[in-house]
DNA sequence: CTCCCTCGAGTTCT
DNA sequence: CTCGAGGGAG
């Protein structure tokens, strides 16, 4: 036989085995003659890698571990379900059930029609993952991430023995399937059980177990854990006809060989009674589950229906998530601290008695201010009710009056001080605790802020974090514990100081803080000589040698990303983004008053006085200077967009000035009267007074240029816009901006397209991309499977475009 | 002036 | 993930 006859005749033979054992749960040979097959295959594909099919059984033990994962783009996006009842009190059946018939009622009115059949499935509590199927073989596997991009997965999903590499049947020429990974209640007490075993630490519940294990860079550690999989829906099929049903949709997968759940876990149901009796019976069985589920899902099973009711934001309005109520628990409250976060916000976080709910053991639960711990009444030593809010971040839901400590102390009708203390109502203290700061709350505003700014070292060491973090300047190997010593121990003051570290420092600082760290609690204990062979091992020095290398590679960040880790406040991620394209340079930005910022695309003014007043702040101008001077700027500098010039129109500038009584439509008026800036900035008292405005406005104008500060701000406003006009391309360069101040929405999907590779393009060409339809927007792009918005752009006679229409635009 | 949506900020645990 | 604030549209 050759070698090809043979390596598919084994191939054949593994994959029905492994059909048998792990689908059908019934297997016929024993497991010795199953591994024996497996190494004959995996030595004929050695001796002929040429032989080695896509498909191959042997790709299931993983091979050779990655550097990192392989970021993929989602050809249709990978949305999330909006939940129902997300925060009411979900365990009143009455309440629930009055829910369930708005939600079908709701369908029903948007499509029309007297009755709706929904399909109805268990939502798991794994991880979204999307594999795709071309000509019938698993050629890709992807985390959802952030919807649009997730993580290339293969290796790991191709371990799954469950999941075929190939499928049966008659496969279509391309499948996206969605599911879930995860890992059966079974399989996680047996991975535990042997990680127990080896000494390892055991995993907190199924689903981190699961993530853990789908996170592996090394594929054979994956095939060593036992994951399952089960799909949920078809995101795109070609070259075979689209089920008319989502019923169907699972039906077909099936047929292909792919698992699901069983057909009596997924019903079709008509109305909200159903709903209610599907939602009832899947809960009462949850415990017998082989799978953990946190809730279920509620689909409207036409796909036609489906498509007519498209999607809101980033979530179908044809699906929803019920969740079951999340699991609480009772502990005790033994402390109320303080964090002192970036921006000097001070946060009430509840330090608890250890308690383990929804799958984790909680210590800490946020408080998140004054007012909430106050209308919760939580007090030291009190019991509390806690759960995982959205099943993530731990929540005191409220307080067991009824258990709240007795300040009867026997024999005595009053009780000591130190009792009072512990339950009294709680305060948020008036000085900082870090820094004894005096603490300030903004009239209307929930939080309360440590005035000390720079000279509180909460604050400065949570700066310099935030600066030296992934999404800012990303600096490798300078993590929270390593910041908070530098800044302890004085190495460093400002961001620029990281930039002048040397390698002594860092030894050195690493030498006390392990000390201080591993050595305190048992220093009296712990022999000499273990000390002294941890201090000489050569590990300290290969890390300085590291992170120096992490600090000189963030020299030359994008504009962008530099603001943004200035940590200047209101200023994140977009904002220093809108910052660095219209404005290009730092210095642009740092010389730009507040009126020109408050031009820019939503930059209003709270935004834009605290970006100009950071600015002028003498100790960040010397920061910024310092940064300078250590050879940190930004790589990207451009000139102005040319989008900006715009936006620098002196009716635009005039009405974000300040002044009293100037509104937009005055500050129009005026614009056209003086012509420039400039020109108004020299007018003198009486001039202004005689301007053809209302007499208030015109006074009120007068007045405010005679304030000097005032009308120096609005000469050097001048200049600055000048000169950003006359750096921004003009003429020809101008014309490559041809959506400049056109507002475009996305709707559906398009042929080609990304969503995001079209809002690049819209944007690159000065356009704006919007969120929803309205008068305002020009244009909307429609692709297949337009819901709500197209029928709203037809209904104000908004221009629709499809991909092609919107390229021969671009073109002009 | 009142919605609605997006962005910023803070937080937990593995 | 959730809350609150800011920005912009109606």
């Amino acid at each position: 036989m050759t070698p090809d006859r043979k390596i598919a005749e084994l191939s054949a033979l593994i994959e029905r085995y492994n059909r048998e054992y792990y689908v059908e749960d019934a297997p016929t040979v024993p497991d010795a003659e199953y591994d024996r097959l497996l190494r004959e295959l995996e030595a004929l594909e050695t001796a002929h890698p040429e032989l080695r099919a896509p498909d191959s059984p042997t790709l299931r033990v993983g091979g050779a571990p990655l550097a990192a994962f392989e970021q993929v783009e989602h050809k249709v996006p990978m949305l999330s379900l909006s939940n129902l009842f997300s925060d009411m009190d979900a365990a009143d059946f009455a309440a629930r059930h009055a829910e369930l018939v708005a939600f079908d009622e709701r369908v029903r009115r948007e499509l029309g029609v007297p009755h709706v059949g929904y399909a109805v499935m268990p939502k798991f509590d794994g991880l979204a993952v999307s594999l795709v199927y071309e000509n019938g073989v698993l050629v890709r596997a992807a985390t959802r991430g952030d919807g649009a991009t997730g993580e290339n997965v293969t290796d790991n999903i191709r371990t799954i023995r469950s999941l075929p590499l190939r499928l049966t049947g008659t496969p279509p020429a391309r499948l996206e399937v969605r599911g879930e990974v995860l890992m059966l209640k079974k399989d996680f007490e047996r991975l535990n059980a042997a990680q127990l075993a080896a000494g390892d630490k055991p995993f907190a519940n199924p689903r981190n177990a699961a993530a853990g294990s789908l996170r592996q860079l090394d594929a054979r550690v994956t095939a060593t854990r036992r994951l399952s999989f089960f799909a949920y829906a078809i995101a795109e099929v070609e070259g075979a006809p689209w089920p008319a049903t989502h019923q169907g949709e699972i039906d077909y997968l099936v047929g292909l060989g792919i698992p699901a759940v069983p057909p009596a876990l997924r019903p079709v149901v008509d109305d909200a009674a159903g709903l209610a009796a599907y939602y009832e019976a899947i809960l009462a069985q949850r415990a017998t589950l082989p799978y953990e589920i946190d809730g279920v899902v509620y689909k409207v099973n036409q796909r036609a229906q489906q498509d007519k009711l498209g999607f809101v934001a980033r979530a179908p309005r044809f699906a929803a998530a019920h969740k079951f109520p999340a699991e609480e628990a009772l502990t005790t409250v033994e402390a109320i601290d303080v964090q002192v976060g970036r921006t000097g916000a001070l946060t009430p976080v509840a330090r608890l008695a250890p308690v383990f709910v929804g799958g984790v053991t909680v210590t800490n639960a946020t408080l998140h201010n004054e007012d909430e711990v106050q209308r919760k009444d939580v007090r030291v030593g009190d019991t509390v009710v806690v759960r995982r809010a959205g099943d993530v971040i731990p929540e005191v839901v409220s307080v067991v009056l009824a258990r709240r400590p007795m300040r009867a102390v026997p024999g005595a009708d009053l009780f000591s001080p130190a009792e009072v203390a512990l339950h009294d109502a709680w305060r948020l203290p008036g000085q900082c605790p870090v820094c004894g700061s005096h603490v300030v709350r903004e009239e209307g505003e929930a939080v309360a802020r440590c005035s000390g700014g720079f000279a509180c070292q909460a604050q400065r060491a949570q700066a310099i974090r935030h600066f030296a973090g992934r999404r800012m300047m990303d600096i490798d190997g300078l993590g929270e514990r390593y910041v908070e010593k530098l800044v302890d121990y004085g190495y460093v003051h400002r961001v620029a100081d990281l930039y002048r570290l040397t390698l002594a420092d860092l030894v050195a600082m690493k030498r006390r803080a392990d000390a201080e760290d591993s050595g305190e609690p048992q220093d009296d204990s712990a022999p000499p000589e273990d000390l002294f062979a941890a201090i000489d091992d050569k590990t300290p020095t290969r890390w300085a040698e590291n992170l120096l290398a992490g600090i000189a590679a963030s020299r030359r960040p994008p504009l962008a990303r530099l603001l943004f880790a200035l940590g200047i406040r209101h200023v994140g991620e977009a904002t220093a983004k809108t910052l660095a394209d219209y404005l290009g340079r730092l210095d642009y930005v740092r010389r730009a008053p507040a009126a020109l910022l408050a031009a820019l695309p939503d930059i209003g003014t709270v935004v834009a006085s605290s970006l100009a007043d950071f600015f002028a702040e003498p100790n960040n101008e010397a920061a910024i200077d310092a940064l300078l001077e250590a050879g940190v700027a930004p790589a990207d500098e451009h000139v102005p967009s040319a989008a900006l010039v715009p936006l620098l129109a002196p009716e635009r500038l005039l009405a974000r000035l300040g002044v009293p009584r100037l509104t937009e439509t005055r500050a129009a008026q005026l614009a056209s009267q003086v012509g420039t800036l400039a020109s108004l900035a020299v007018l003198d008292r009486r001039a202004v007074i005689g301007l053809p405005l209302p007499a208030e406005v015109v006074n009120a104008l007068a007045d405010w240029l005679d304030e000097p500060a005032n009308r120096a701000a609005l000469t050097s406003l001048a200049t600055l816009a000048d000169e950003l006009a006359d750096a921004a391309p003009q003429g020809e360069d101008g014309a490559a901006q041809p959506f400049a101040g056109l507002t475009f929405v996305l709707t559906g999907t398009l042929p080609t397209l990304t969503r995001d590779e079209a809002k690049t393009m819209i944007e690159a060409a000065g356009g704006k991309v919007a969120g929803s339809v309205s008068k305002k927007t020009d244009y909307l792009v429609a692709g297949e499977a337009a819901g709500s918005k197209l029928d709203k752009a037809t209904a104000l006679g908004v221009k629709v475009l499809d991909e092609a229409g919107l390229k021969a635009l671009l073109a002009i």
